[in-house]
RNA sequence: GCUGCUAUAGUGUAGGGGCCAAUCAUGUCGGCCUUUCACGCCGACGACAGGGGUUCAAAUCCCCUUAGCAGCACCA
């Protein structure tokens, strides 16, 4: 076997045994599966923790597509906790709508916590963990804290007896300090070779803002009420970014110092989106600059704005999955989420004309006739549109340039003749064939005296003209404007067609 | 700077010592089909970051280099 060349096998191995070969090399595409978990045979509890500081956006997308894929997979319960402990980040308006893009994303969320509903929850553990000597309150500043902390020395404070350190947090409790006045750390390594690690604060103070939820100022900082919550609400499995991967680390403190059991983690590569706006702040000034036209603006990365444009909550999935859990940097592929898109919306969508930028012309010799257009070319059972040709139409005017003859699709040839630049047009017979022959192309057109006004907006701008006048009645659907490609109908006012490009 | 993680075609991914002359998707190009530049079908293009080492055998294990990324907050 060796002997024969590889090139020379496959021929051979066609002779001998064809069907052997053809499931060789038979092209299945398996669904694809991402890596197993550890220990997670019998199920799972995992969760997905956003911040209520916005709308979810694509780089949510991932963490949420994951986590649910494996509570799918192996069955349990997924819990959407609401990571609300910085009342600077929180924004009231936040919490509807990351319930309405949860919903969008058709998670299976099986439970919903609100962390600010368990600062009762710290406080106790808190109180526990500064008993048995893991934390103590920190009155020092800042500024000299990580001084100390660079040079591996330990503050003042660290020394301080168990009970002294109870008095303090009860005086933080009770508002004994403002902003800035104490902290609460937890004990870790102060020669930790990561100076990330050296003991990290646990609770902090804030006056301004008020919660929109509760009535606190002493917060719990994500490392505490994260490792607390994951332990309480028995997460078995976490994926989350690498960003997180110094976090992990951080909470395994608390977790050895409670003697619990931490969950399993998968750390996640960072994935860069380009084309749109992704950072909280960014969208929010835009916004309120009138950048953006709100949150779903079609410039932005949200969940929102890319369903506006008519991307279909199941192909985000399926690029998410796709990109899987693996720890390299990745820059997230529009081309590949379009492609997924295409799939799902092709089968679906029905096709109508749309004429950018119209030039009306008055066809020479044009009999009446009545076009029948498909709905759609591989479902027949969906009937047509009927267009009506009495002799005026609009056409597209890049469409015209330079040709001396274009068909009009479903209709007949016409002849163009530039006179004085301008086209003069002229009825050139109904067959199909002449322009086949002549390689001419087909193109899309609409009766003069029925269609209907539209603007077709993309990221790089409005596009005008008009469509047919049954597009109406597919707002909230994805249509394909024929040779354009698909578009989602967003609304109609006065008439006039508001359709938001998806992808060719 | 310190601490860590990662490196497969343009993009995303599979492969974790021999089955790799490397998977699949996407993309691009060509062809077929078609009254859309859609869908579908056929074909082509395109990658193991670089250098050492271990081994009979390395994309796969080890080391170095390079590059990217993350963290070093009283954010999440």
């Amino acid at each position: 076997m060796a002997a024969i060349p590889p090139a020379e096998r496959r021929s051979r191995l066609d002779e001998l045994a064809p069907e052997l070969l053809q499931e060789l090399f038979e092209t299945r595409e398996r669904p694809r599966e991402l890596p197993p978990l550890k220990g997670a045979e019998n199920g799972v509890v995992m969760r997905f923790a956003p911040n209520p500081s916005g709308p979810l956006h694509l780089g949510h997308a991932r963490a949420a597509v994951l986590n649910d894929y494996y509570v799918q997979r192996y069955g349990g319960t997924y819990i959407l906790r609401i990571e609300d402990t910085d009342p600077r980040r929180v924004d009231p308006d936040a919490y509807a709508m990351l319930l309405e893009d949860v919903g969008w994303l058709s998670l299976h969320v099986t439970d919903i916590v609100y962390q600010s509903d368990r600062l009762d929850t710290y406080y106790e553990y808190c109180t526990k963990l500064i008993e048995i000597g893991g934390a103590y309150v920190c009155t020092c500043d800042p500024e000299r804290f990580r001084e100390l902390k660079l040079a591996q020395k330990a503050c003042p404070c660290r020394g301080q007896l168990v009970e002294e350190n109870l008095d303090l947090w009860q005086r933080m409790l009770d508002g004994g300090f403002h902003e800035g006045g104490a902290t609460v750390r937890v004990k870790t390594d102060l020669t930790h070779p990561d100076p990330a690690m050296r003991d990290f604060s646990a609770f902090r103070i804030v006056n301004v803002p008020i919660h929109p939820r509760v009535d606190a100022t002493v917060y719990p900082l994500m490392n505490f009420s994260v490792a607390v919550d994951d332990h309480l609400l028995g997460i078995t499995h976490v994926i989350r970014g690498k960003d997180h991967i110094a976090n992990t680390r951080r909470q395994r403190y608390i977790f050895d110092y409670f003697g619990w059991m931490p969950p399993v983690y998968r750390h996640y590569g960072r994935m860069s989106i380009s084309g749109v706006v992704l950072s909280t702040s960014g969208m929010r000034e835009g916004i309120a600059s009138g950048v953006y036209t709100g949150w779903d603006d079609i410039h932005l990365g949200t969940l929102r704005a890319i369903a506006r444009r008519g991307i279909q909550a199941e192909a985000v999935r399926s690029a998410m999955v796709e990109i899987g859990i693996g720890e390299t940097d990745i820059s997230f592929s529009w081309e590949n989420l379009y492609a997924r898109n295409k799939a799902i919306v092709d089968p679906k969508a029905n096709r109508y004309f749309f004429v950018p930028d119209p030039v009306e012309v008055a066809i020479g010799n044009a009999p009446r006739r009545v076009a029948q257009a498909a709905l759609h070319p591989n479902d027949p059972s969906r009937g047509f549109r009927t267009l009506i040709c009495e002799g005026t139409v609009i056409l597209p005017r890049a469409e015209l340039e330079g040709r001396g003859m274009v068909r009009l699709k479903d209709l007949f040839n016409v002849r163009i003749d530039w006179v004085d630049g301008r086209p003069v047009l002229t009825y050139a017979g109904d067959a199909l064939e002449d322009a086949r022959r002549e390689k001419v192309p087909i193109i899309q057109w609409l009766p003069a005296g029925a269609k209907v006004p539209c603007v077709l907006r993309r990221q790089e701008g409005d596009q005008a003209g008009f469509c047919e006048p049954r597009v109406v009645e597919e707002v909230g659907n994805v249509v394909q404007f024929e040779r354009i490609g698909f578009a989602r109908i967003d609304a109609v006012s006065k008439g006039a067609v508001d359709a938001f490009f998806a992808h060719r």
